[in-house]
Parts: structure tokens; C-alpha cells; sequence
DNA sequence: TTATTATTGTGCCGATTGTAACAACAGATG
DNA sequence: CATCTGTTGTTACAATCGGCACAATAATAA
């Protein structure tokens, strides 16, 4: 609850670190990190000596050993593999989501009661049966769950079962776990009903106080 | 950034009230929807406080009057529009989500640079030509993004010229805003990324305490 | 060598959050 | 009517977070 957004944020920096690298930097200060994600640059040195990361007192920190102590906090830079259950229109779209093959994210098989007849995407998609056995096999940790939300919970149940230890859930129900591991739900309904929340606050504000204060809100996951 | 939790709790207490109340319920104790969204008894009572909800204090809550408030805060039962743009694999897949429906939200049209040839769910997908018009003339305000990176903060301002004031953006890039509005990051990659990552803390303080205690971690959407 | 300057590292503070504990109270029971 | 039980409403509190300000310090220039 608390540090889930410290390592948001870390997860973030790093984000700006590689494409900072990319383009040729060696070094960067805190605000710059600070303006490129949003927060102040105080924030960040305190993340950064959280990490014991130290930077040099004129010249910033170092770009790459601050992207080597990263990865090594974050888990590195080998994709790490997970799998995806629930081969459905949402589900169908994960499996070649642009994102993940640059984050290092493998997703290395889908799930479905009734798997199509040909691969779409070069990811195999398998048989709900085939699901125990292949966790176990391939020691996979980290399931993304995209079933109809009747099913949600069976599912859950299940992956936890066979080895699972993480579940990024889609159904538009709070998941809760049963055990060691952890679960993390993605609601899209809910982020749409808080941005149109947010929206029409807006609105009232300004309808109410005329020409209203310059108003930007801008916020990160609620990953 | 502060009360955003504090809304979200909101949703959620909507969304078990409705459910409860299906099920043939009347009232509701603060430790039922404490339980049911996994805080605690307290902190319910606290926000109820805050939305001047009063229950009885041998019955609970009146879940009818309940929902009533709760609606009047949360924009009412009425559907809110919204459009979504980016008919890629995701697009199309958030165009026939099932959440939506329920939650009383629209998608009333999908925009693409290349249309599809005939509409897939009977929700019409325009081309990008018609998005200004269409977004004056429906006085839309939110807007779903679901465009490849490169194409985000172009078609953002787009949006935004345009008269949206709310963008729920799904490219891994933080979007941030000019003007007012309020954009929130969905970035699905991140989410997976922190799951690795506790996911491997779980593990590793396992293998370091030998048999650990009951380590359970269900979080909410970070959105 | 000395002065200057830019940036880090950190101690302190205010705000806010969620928890714990308890008093007030409504209804049930006898 | 008196008691008792269970739930709310509220107050006090501990933890934490992020911001501010400033001392420490490294590079640079004179």
C-alpha cells in the first residue's frame, strides 16, 4: 500500500534513464528526473538515497549505474516470463500489446476453454487443461487474468494452485488472495467513472468561478 | 493526487452496495464493505462521515439511501459518453468490454486512422477526418487513447484542442497535461513490472525465512 | 591556492492517512 | 422498566509522505 508508489517511481526513472541513455547522456540531476516524471526533485534524491544510489555533488548521478542498480532492484533485465488466461477480445489484444516486448515482459502462452485453431500472434495459446502442467513445467510466477468475471475467482483459485504467485486481474471485480501471493487489479471501469468524476468537477468548478485558475491534473497508474 | 484513493473507495463501496442490494439486502454494516473491499471497518465509517452518510447505530446503513448519495456524488446513474481512439487490437478490445455496459458508461464511437470496413459491435468507428466534429457536435469530453506511443502526445493535444477534458491514456508513456484537464496513465507494462518485483521480494524473503508467515498482498487498481 | 557555483544529501515540518480505542446510542431481551 | 449487546461516530495517535531549506561538497575558474 505504502510503497507501491516508491517503486512506481523507480520503475519510472528507469523508464527515463534508458531513453535518456539512448540519446546520448551520461548524466542526469534530480530534476531533470524530477520534471520528466512529475515530482519534485527533492522526491527524487530521496528515492535515489533510499536505493543507495549516490551521485556525484556537482555532476548528477551516473546514468548507467544508476540503470545497472535498477534493473538488479527490479528484477533485471532478462524478460521475465508470465502467462495469460482468458484468450477473449481483451486478452487477444495483451498478447500483442507493443509494450511488453520493450520491457523486458515475455508473455509465452495463452489460456482459453476454447483455444483457436491457429496462433495469431506467434504466442501459443493452449487448452485450459494444458494450464497446470505448463506452470509447473516453466515454473511460470505471474499470470495475467482476463476470464469473464463469473469466472474470475475459479481461475484465481486455480493458477494459485499450481504455483502461480502473482495475477494481474481484468475482471471488473476485486480479486482478493487466498494465500501468498499477490493480486493486483486493473479496473478500467472504475479509472473511466473516476475520469469522469474528475471532469465534472471541473466544470462545476469553472461554471462556478467564472474564469477559472489555470487546473491540470495529471496522474500515473493506479497501478 | 490526494483524494483520489478516497473516490475510488467510493466506486467500490458503490459497486458491493449494488451487488448486495441484488441479493435481496437492505442495510450494511461498515465491517461488511470494510471486508469487502479489504479495508478496514473504521476507515468506512470515516468516509461515510465524510459524505455526511449517517446509519443507524444498531442497523448500519440503509444501502438504498446509500446508493442514493453516492450516485448524486459519482455523476448519477445516467451513461456518461465517452469516445475511444485508436482502433488497434486493445481499441477493439475496450470497444465490446462487458464492464462497461454495467457501469454506466458509453463508448458511443471508436476513430481510426484507417476505419474498418463494417462496424464490429454495433459501435460505429470513424475515421480520424471526423473527430473534431464529431467530439463538437456530441460535446464529448472524455476520451479513451489507445494509439501507438509514437502517435500519443500528438493525438493528446488533438483531443485536447478539441474540447476533451478527460483522457484515460493506455501507451506506455506518461502523458502529461497542457491545459485543463486530467489525463490518467493506464500503463499495463508498469503494473506487470511491479508484480515481478514483489513477486520475486515474496520469494526471496521465503527462501531467506525459511517458512514464512502469511504474506498476502491484493491491492487496487493503481489507476 | 582560493573563491565561486551548482548540485547533492539531509534534517525538519506540515499535511494527510489509516488505525485504535472508546463513548454514545438504538434496539433487543427479559 | 432495566440491562445488555452490537454498531456507529469521533477523538487521539502513530506513521508516512513529500516539500523546503540549508549545510556539505565536488568541480571549476581565477
Amino acid at each position: 500500500m505504502v510503497r507501491k508508489d516508491f517503486m512506481l517511481r523507480l520503475m519510472k526513472y528507469k523508464r527515463v534513464l534508458i531513453q535518456l541513455r539512448s540519446l546520448g547522456f551520461e548524466r542526469v540531476f534530480s530534476n531533470n528526473l524530477g520534471d520528466a516524471i512529475g515530482i519534485s526533485a527533492a522526491l527524487v534524491r530521496k528515492d535515489l538515497a533510499r536505493i543507495e544510489m549516490q551521485g556525484n555533488r556537482r555532476g548528477g548521478y551516473s546514468i548507467d549505474a544508476m540503470l545497472e542498480r535498477l534493473n538488479r532492484l527490479l528484477g533485471g533485465k532478462e524478460a521475465q516470463e508470465a502467462i495469460l488466461v482468458g484468450c477473449g477480445n481483451l486478452g487477444r489484444a495483451l498478447l500483442n500489446h507493443e509494450a511488453f516486448y520493450k520491457e523486458g515482459i515475455k508473455l509465452v502462452a495463452g489460456f482459453d476453454l476454447v483455444p483457436p485453431h491457429s496462433d495469431i500472434v506467434g504466442i501459443p495459446i493452449y487448452s485450459m487443461d494444458e494450464l497446470e502442467d505448463f506452470i509447473n513445467t516453466r515454473q511460470t510466477k505471474v499470470a495475467l487474468l482476463t476470464v469473464p468475471t463469473a469466472a474470475a475467482a475459479e481461475v484465481r483459485d486455480r493458477l494459485l494452485r499450481a504455483g502461480i504467485r502473482g495475477i494481474l486481474n481484468f475482471a471488473p471485480m476485486e480479486l482478493k488472495c487466498t494465500g501468498d501471493c499477490v493480486i493486483h487489479n486493473v479496473n478500467i471501469g472504475l479509472e473511466i467513472e473516476n475520469l469522469f468524476f474528475l471532469v465534472n468537477s471541473l466544470e462545476d468548478r469553472e461554471a462556478r468561478e467564472g474564469d477559472s485558475p489555470v487546473n491540470c491534473l495529471s496522474e500515473g497508474t493506479t497501478i
